[in-house]
DNA sequence: ATATGTGCAAATTCTTTGCATTAGA
DNA sequence: TCTAATGCAAAGAATTTGCACATAT
């Protein structure tokens, strides 16, 4: 069972957790959740707003729910090294890694995921709550043919 | 023989890059070098425009010099999860991952590196000039005892 | 000598905040 | 009903750009 693809449990599990949280299951943070599930992202917030049906919910307010949604881990974080971030659903159990084409940005997932171990190092020196991010980079296939590509 | 610490081969080395690429060898350029290799690091463009003795230079040179020397594979862009880039000297030669603290953001160096085995399995997908980052969270023995760490 | 790099100022973009209003539990 | 969330406007940061001047080669 794959991690994304339209999966309505990861919706229901998601509202389960903003209860939980006592937070409010509010139209902009349904309408990001269902873009963040059925979608694979990960996106920007300009892309996460663009996405949504215009006028659903100001930029602001993708901010908010973004920063709400990362907190209670139902959101993660994703930076790729051009100094913006994107956002991906799931926190642990949607675990994987990615691909970014240097040029084109273009991003694959990885399911593939050996780290997990090394985490054990990282506790061995004092930390908790430990979690880690794994990306890779290079030059697509596509890219590969463009002048730039030097 | 470590990474870091005063190391003159690594600062004639980086000249040495930079005139290959027909770079001046400029006193903000220096400057950078040296604090960068010198001090561990990684930092933030304030950061380092601090730690120049004042009036050195302005802070759009650091900006535009580490756009420079990160082109040239000089220096590496660090982002750890809190949207801020920071930089460090080195490229694959000086190749480490990090632990940061996801309270006081302090960031320590792990040497260890187990993955570049993948980097195959993501050249099999097409991809060239493949590299990667590792980064580990989790919260310091320090910032454990904090009220903040439920 | 001359092309590159820098300083300063200003534009642009990104992100956050305040407060009145709305909507979810 | 009553608190939490949103919209809008505006403030604040972070980053980029233009152009005249300085400096490495």
């Amino acid at each position: 069972m794959s991690a994304h693809h339209h999966h309505p449990a990861d919706f229901d599990h998601a509202l389960g957790v903003l209860r939980k949280s006592r937070l409010k299951i509010t139209q902009p943070r349904q309408a990001i959740l269902k873009i963040l599930i059925e979608e694979h992202g990960p996106f920007t917030m300009e892309e996460l707003h663009r996405r949504m049906k215009k006028g659903a919910c100001d930029l602001v307010t993708v901010y908010r729910c973004l920063a709400t949604l990362e907190d209670v881990g139902l959101v993660r974080r994703c930076e790729f090294g051009d100094g913006s971030s994107r956002y991906e659903f799931g926190g642990r159990e949607h675990h994987h890694h990615h691909i970014v084409c240097k040029l084109c940005r273009k991003v694959e997932t990885l399911d593939i995921c050996l780290v997990e171990g090394l985490e054990r190092l990282v506790r061995d020196k004092g930390y908790t709550q430990v979690t880690h991010a794994l990306e890779f980079f290079g030059i697509c296939a596509r890219c590969r043919k463009l002048p730039a590509a030097a």
